[in-house]
DNA sequence: CCTATACTTTGATCTAAATCAAAAAATCAT
DNA sequence: ATGATTTTTTGATTTAGATCAAAGTATAGG
């Protein structure tokens, strides 16, 4: 079975009705490396599941590329302000590795939800959860040094050295690349 | 009627049965200025909703206190990472105005998700709200300047001058209050 | 295996904003 | 009103981390 069936049934239970229904509408897209899944500006339409590999999220500010953040497989990953919102999106997705994506648009799940409250249980809980992990990482994320920040980053994310480059993580966590050099040769 | 109830008619509308059961189990609640609703280390157990007032979230680091965010009427409040996930609270609540609060426990959203469909949908589109307004307003928060930051502050919240101190705007906006003063002085 | 490109480290300098300190202004209580 | 407390402003000094610059190191493609 997909990841992603197994990742909906982490929260609630669905019957096979349920699972031939969405198998039916998901899109499934191998993309390469780089590859773009959405561009900033544009209205991000979908919610992507990455069944394998690993995507990141940027911006430009000032002429630099920063990362949002780094998403490994079977995770979900989309613009939220641009999705719920249907407005411009501020930041691209792009992978980066080789990656097999699942993904449903906004539509579909309006319908998904309305059909099966058992859907409408499922978006609530996503919600919270991403909600949680908002709340947890930025607490308190202002007052910290660099090195806090990084050890913060790696306690919540342990894998990310193997996922993504210095400059990568360096932005995630909002300081320079050299700053985080420094950290990490102690 | 009360704005609890408009607020939440706001994103889906209930029938009377339902508007008498949440006014069954809600409680009422005046609160003093600087009276604490959730302390530091407790499990925040209750959404909050300001029917009236000013509250806001604040934590101690390196001994500093540290206002995260100031909720006016008509806005809901709770500590999610704690509420959500049943761990103790990283904030406390206080009210900075003598405050009208209604709210209702965990649990009994819990009952009223399971009851209602509608309301189960209400606690989607809330939580959707809640990501929405995370994700637009951390967007791109690292690599400001103290004024950036801080115009950000003011026009996603236009009339926090008149809701709180320079201290606690200062501190929402990671920055230290004389820096802040220094920028409203030009 | 070698060259090109990408990534990381190291060093020197600069700067925005923190910290420290005290004065001025506003608010509150008697 | 008048003194006490709280809040805000202003000035001098310090510092963490950015920026600039260059040298290593790794990775990939032909």
């Amino acid at each position: 079975m997909s990841s992603f069936l197994y990742y909906i049934q982490q929260y609630v239970s669905i019957s096979e009705e349920v699972k031939k229904e969405i198998l039916d509408l998901v899109l499934i897209e191998n993309v390469l490396k780089g590859d773009i899944l959405l561009e900033e500006g544009k209205i991000c339409k979908r919610i992507y599941f990455i069944e394998k590999g690993t995507v990141r999220t940027y911006f430009y500010q000032k002429g630099k590329d920063i990362t949002y953040w780094i998403y490994p497989d079977n995770s979900i990953v989309t613009s939220w302000h641009s999705y719920l919102r249907c407005k411009p999106a501020t930041e691209s997705i792009q992978a980066i590795e080789d990656t097999l994506i699942y993904s449903l648009t906004y539509d579909q799940w309006q319908e998904l939800y309305t059909k099966y409250n058992v859907l409408e249980r499922f978006g609530r809980l996503i919600m919270e959860e991403v909600v949680a992990l908002l709340d947890d990482f930025y607490k308190g994320y202002y007052f910290m040094s660099s090195k806090e920040k990084y050890e913060l980053l790696i306690s919540v994310f342990p894998d990310i050295t193997q996922r993504a480059n210095l400059g990568h993580i360096a932005s995630m966590i909002g300081i320079s690349q050299e700053t985080l050099s420094r950290i990490r040769g102690n």
